[in-house]
RNA sequence: GGGGCUGUAGCUCAGAUGGAUAGAGCAAGCGCCUCCUAAGCGCUAGGUCGGCGGUUCAAGUCCGCCCAGUCCCGCCA
């Protein structure tokens, strides 16, 4: 094979070092799911990178040779080739519609700069062919798969990984709750995107530091501190209300109660003040979003509190927050008014700091300093994104759900008013409604998810509760399986069944499916396995029927897959990916038996046996690998 | 009033950045176990891609207008 411009040996460290630790599940999570230190030293092969180097390379030539018409050879190499799986097989494995868009620039026939380009084609064992209005299409020949799927085997638990031209450092943001009770579903949704994302981007060669910023300053907190107060001298025998805007959830009770039994047992003393009721509901809240976090599998690098932005610093005696609105005023980007810029003061408005906001796409100008000298939220989020920066990530990106989408401009501001440089992205993601069907009526209704009402599914509910039922796995799934621009309608009745109308349990079958044989033919029949892949005499793979080659082509798909996900940051793909393959698998192992060809036929045996090897081993990679999921070895 | 997202098979949703005959899973109907897990596989049926117009060799995909659903539009946190 040729050395090809992506084949470059690239090094990637991951300076993170996080654990799955306390996770309890039977099956061993890997430990590619968030390696500390990862090393890409032999990329996977992504055969579109392949394919659509090589037109690359033909266009170049062709351009060269004078052979492309009007089109020059520097405006050749802008060129980048679109490559797809073509949705009938009698088109190829791959096919290349490229040349029907050149057709302008070149001012020429698509077919004949499709032929021209076939012709400058350097592909040994892949047949390409000239069809349709001006399509290449790339059929890969067996010598050519055979070396993939070695490959596959070869690295094994690596297989996936691969390089990319450009690397960056990245931080990634997601769930940043406040520490003021359970988490819900939605923010489960965070969790499993933004963990499933991280996981992509460094498998696709990226550097990647999970962040949760914790909005532990403010109002909110105080009222979460009342809340468990009043709680107390409830249980005391205090006749005494929770005001209304308080956190009437019931799990402050069961704190309550705790302590006063720890109070009882003399471990500890009952709080005093305000101050030290907040310090324990915050440790207490925050402790449990981290576990039940954990118990989704979803790590963190940094947990981020917002209080230390708000601490003076001991040298300057200034606050993040003050210093960061300082150099916005020395950057002229503040200014003192009644009333944004183009808008009339209304009737009795006092003066207050306004931040220049519009410069940056915002709609129109925002408070961060209130009249009484008091910071908004917003100059907080400020001071957090300038740290952000000064840490020195080439790219931040932030999860938020939709109900935050106004505030797109605003952040663009927070980051670009330090760094013209920093890439900012926000992904903006829709909400998760929770489905059940009443017993009575047979209808599928909302669950609702109110932190008012005593009804509530919280996340931790949905993980751990044997009453529902559902468990980190179906989680996952679900809250995976669309895109972000789409709403989820969370089946509850559907994560809890153990059919195949629940995709997870057809994932899970398939993988296990795997796992059963190969240990069947290893232990009851004595085979080897082995990762040398063997053609013929003919040099052909022994294939006898079409579901072999279609469900090693759907395997070697995996690196683009992984890119193409991350490129878009839509682990739903992987999702789809993923069920596709299960789907080939079945087709595969029903038509195709191994055992009785053991002695008939040990050639064929051996081609069938390592598309297992490699069905277990995409799909082990992907289920603990990217999508934070168990993968169980029987069922 | 302004903005984000959505509208595709009876239901839940894909649709690889504009390409060849629009897909999958459920649900419905019919078949396949003396055979490695039938928790499986195959076949059948099901569509005005919300509507109208536009851009071009080509539109579910891009642009404009309209209709419907949903979320947002504080010196709150």
């Amino acid at each position: 094979m040729r050395t090809l411009p992506w084949s470059w040996p690239v090094r990637c460290r991951y300076d993170s070092a996080p654990t799955a630790a306390g996770i309890p599940v039977t099956i061993a999570l890997s430990s590619l799911l968030a390696p500390s230190t990862m090393t890409i030293q032999s990329p996977s092969t992504s055969l579109i990178r392949f394919l659509a180097g090589a037109v690359s390379e033909a266009i170049r030539r062709a351009a060269e040779a004078g052979q492309l018409g009007s089109l020059a050879p520097p405006q050749a190499t802008a060129i980048a080739p679109v490559i797809q799986i073509p949705n009938d097989p009698r088109y190829g494995d791959y096919a290349c519609p490229t040349p029907l868009g050149m057709a302008k620039v070149c001012r020429m026939a698509p077919t004949q700069i499709a032929q021209t380009l076939q012709n400058h084609l350097d592909l040994p064992d892949i047949e390409t062919q000239v069809a349709g209005a001006g399509f290449i299409n790339f059929r890969l020949g067996d010598p050519f798969l055979a070396k993939r799927l070695q490959e596959l085997l070869e690295l094994g638990e690596n297989f996936g990984k691969t390089a990319t031209p450009h690397p960056e450092r990245i931080l990634l943001e997601f769930v940043s709750a406040n520490p003021t009770g359970p988490l819900h579903v939605g923010h489960g949704r965070w969790a499993a995107v933004g963990s499933t994302v991280a996981n992509l981007l460094r498998w696709t060669g990226h550097q990647v530091e999970r962040e949760f910023y914790i909005n532990d300053a403010g109002n909110q907190m105080r009222l979460l501190g009342q809340s468990l107060e009043v709680r107390v001298r409830q249980l005391q025998g205090e006749d005494i209300a929770l005001p209304e805007d308080a956190y009437h959830g019931t799990y402050l009770i069961e704190i309550a109660q705790r302590l006063l039994e720890q109070v009882k047992a003399g471990i500890r003393p009952l709080p005093t003040t305000l101050e030290e009721y907040i310090d324990l509901a915050y440790g207490e809240m925050l402790a449990w979003q981290k576990q039940t976090l954990q118990q989704l599998r979803t790590e963190f690098d940094h947990w981020f509190s917002e209080r230390r932005l708000h601490t003076p610093d001991p040298e300057t005696g200034l606050s993040a927050i003050q210093k960061t609105l300082q150099e916005l005023e020395e950057r002229g980007f503040l200014y003192r008014a009644k009333a944004p810029r183009g808008e009339d003061p209304k009737p009795g408005a006092e003066e207050a700091v306004y931040f220049k906001t519009q410069e940056f796409g915002d709609d129109k100008d925002r408070v961060v300093q209130k009249a009484d000298g008091s910071f908004t939220y917003l100059a907080a989020d400020i001071a957090y994104h300038r740290d952000k920066v000064k840490r020195g990530y080439h790219r931040l990106i932030n999860i938020l759900g939709s109900d935050h989408h106004g505030y797109v401009g605003r952040l663009n501001a927070a980051v670009g008013a330090f760094s013209p440089d920093v890439k900012l992205e926000i992904l903006i993601g829709q909400f998760v409604k929770l489905f059940k069907t009443d017993p009575e009526t047979g209808e599928k209704t909302e669950v609702r998810m109110s932190k008012r009402t005593g009804n509530f599914v919280s996340l931790n509910d949905l993980i751990e509760d044997p009453e529902i039922g559902v468990g980190a796995d179906a989680t996952r799934w679900f809250l995976l399986s669309n895109s972000m621009d789409s709403p989820i309608n969370f089946d509850l009745d559907l994560a809890v069944k153990q059919t195949f109308d629940n995709p997870v349990v057809y994932v899970h079958y398939s993988h296990a499916r795997c796992c059963t044989l190969l240990r069947r033919l290893q232990e009851e029949e004595k085979v080897q396995l082995t990762s040398k892949v063997a053609l013929n005499e003919q040099n052909r793979l022994p294939y006898k029927e079409p579901e072999e080659r279609t469900l090693l082509l759907r395997l070697l798909a995996l690196p683009d897959e992984l890119i193409a996900a991350a490129e878009e940051r839509a682990p739903h793909k992987i999702i789809r990916y993923t069920e596709a393959i299960a789907a080939d698998f079945n087709k595969f192992y029903d038509t195709c038996r191994i055992l009785p060809l053991l002695k008939e036929d040990p050639p064929l045996a051996q081609a069938r046996i390592q598309l297992v090897q490699a069905t277990r081993q995409v799909l082990f990679n992907l289920l603990t690998g990217i999508l934070g999921l168990s993968a169980p070895e029987s069922m």
